[in-house]
DNA sequence: TTCCAGCTTAAGCTTGTCTTATGCTCGACC
DNA sequence: GGTCGAGCATAAGACAAGCTTAAGCTGGAA
């Protein structure tokens, strides 16, 4: 019989590449993972990797292989799921991910609202980029995560991450009556690899222009005190600027994104992360969304 | 995450009922299936078996779970035959069942089509009862069978099996025009415990009365020599009456059975499988059946 | 009450799996 | 083009998981 395990680490083999990548994301020595794959292999009767150069790439089989690892996964996930929901209501540790601005705003509503229903979940939060969300959620360090996309940016699919929309917000920006108009400006991004960073790049190529990229910032408060002291422009969510500073003018921008729940497929109808979702549904209304 | 060899064996409790089954089943000591569903029970936090009287039974939360193993292992089986098409054309051994009258009478033609048309095929007949098949299909015990079914008999239904049909005969009665003309007379029917027996029952039970069994033959050729010799009469398929002795008369009764093939559920895409189905499908033409 | 079937637990051994250590190969970089 | 490092594979050893044997417990039938 195939062994579930195994498939797993294939799964994470076709998407970072190395088998050292999949060793970190499984805290396994790249060794074991070699021998896992190798046990795979013999077992299936098949090549599934090949040497390509330094790294090892998929055959065709191995692909193949991957997209049943994905149905097959996914079922084991319902399956505990239900133990889950069997176990009774919402309980235990939920480990939950949200990238900053989410963090502050949504998650302590959404957090009293889920506590005070379920006094016996015990959530745990991290900060963590959208971008890096899927991984997190699949190596299973993060059971729900709070994420968010863009227009222009399109969103990483994944077959085995499931997603729920809670909201949309539009991003506004500062100093500038329209992007076109910051062409010269310096600007003020998020850190390189952020969805963020590479939504503000693509609004200014949408633009024409490549942004003169001054100063990395991550929070946005610290952005909007940048802008007050005319340091440069930058484009912020909605929520982000709801107490902009003396002196910082926003302008709404024909452009949006929305904020989504994402959980590992299949795993959806775990009480916990039921609960989770409607705790964050629930604390939408009280965004100061205009 | 769960094990799928656990689960497999709580599916096995599911459907035999006593631990010392399952480690029968599949070869194990009773020790060991225990250790692994106590094992599976831990990791699931919740009560799977509960002990009633001398003999373990499956708890709500143990028959959610089984419709889940249902689907994992279903999942994997697909895996499996996946690979094996990736391997290439169909080869290896294919373990086959078949009712005496079928090893008989059907698969001479259709294993000579099948290992002509893939020499990579070893295939490995058994002789079984249709009753027992579902068990040794799941046991892995065999990878294909020949099954019948007849009217008044519910087939046996099996989430895990799959059946593809392959046709339908009429049954005769020795002796008699009729089978309610046969009441007083001595009845040869198969052994106890084979679909074969209970279908020649329960045709007497709707005629109207309990059959004086006399004798328990399976092999249909005695049969038809017992009748021959006034031993008795008996229901025949069509398959087995092509040569009928001297002195037996036949009649055509408003009975039928249908011969199928089964499989594990997602196992019909196997190359090996669906390379034995259709030369069982070739062979059918040839069959003496009217 | 006795007996036996069925389940569980304990102890020991085998097997599998992970880590450490080492060697190999390919590609980048000077 | 030689050197270096990243990445993978293999060997050997430590540890855990799983199976068997052995023994004990419980409930139903005789």
């Amino acid at each position: 019989m195939l062994d579930p395990r195994k498939l797993h680490l294939l799964r994470e083999l076709a998407r970072r590449g190395t088998i050292a990548a999949v060793a970190e994301a499984v805290t396994f020595t790249p060794s074991a993972v070699s021998q896992q794959l190798s046990a795979l292999e013999r077992e299936a009767g098949v090549r599934l990797l090949e040497r390509t150069g330094r790294t090892v790439s998929l055959t065709p089989a191995g692909h193949l292989l991957v997209e049943h690892a994905h149905t097959v996964l996914e079922q084991l996930e319902r399956a505990s799921a239900a133990l889950a929901a069997a176990r009774g209501g919402p309980s235990g540790p939920i480990r939950i991910g949200a990238f900053p601005t989410a963090a502050r705003v949504l998650l302590p509503p959404a957090l009293a609202g889920l506590t005070g229903a379920h006094p016996g979940l015990v959530p745990m939060v991290s900060e963590i980029d959208p971008a890096d969300v899927s991984a997190a959620l699949r190596a299973g360090e993060l059971d729900v995560a709070l994420v968010h996309e863009y227009d222009f940016v399109p969103p990483v699919t994944d077959a085995s991450i499931e997603t729920e929309p809670l909201f949309a917000e539009a991003m506004y920006l500062t100093g500038r009556p329209s992007v076109a108009a910051a062409r010269d400006d310096a600007w003020i991004t998020n850190k390189p690899g952020t969805l963020c960073h590479t939504m503000a790049i693509r609004a200014c190529q949408a633009a024409g222009f490549e942004p003169d990229v001054r100063h990395h910032v991550d929070d946005f408060d610290t952005v909007l005190a940048f802008a007050a002291a005319g340091q440069g422009v930058a484009i912020v969510p909605r929520l982000a600027a709801t107490a902009p500073p003396p002196g910082v003018t926003l302008t709404r921008l024909p452009l949006g994104r929305r904020t989504l729940a994402a959980f590992r497929r299949g795993n959806g109808e775990h009480p916990a992360i039921r609960a989770a979702v409607t705790a964050f549904r629930d604390a939408v209304p009280r965004l100061p969304l205009r």
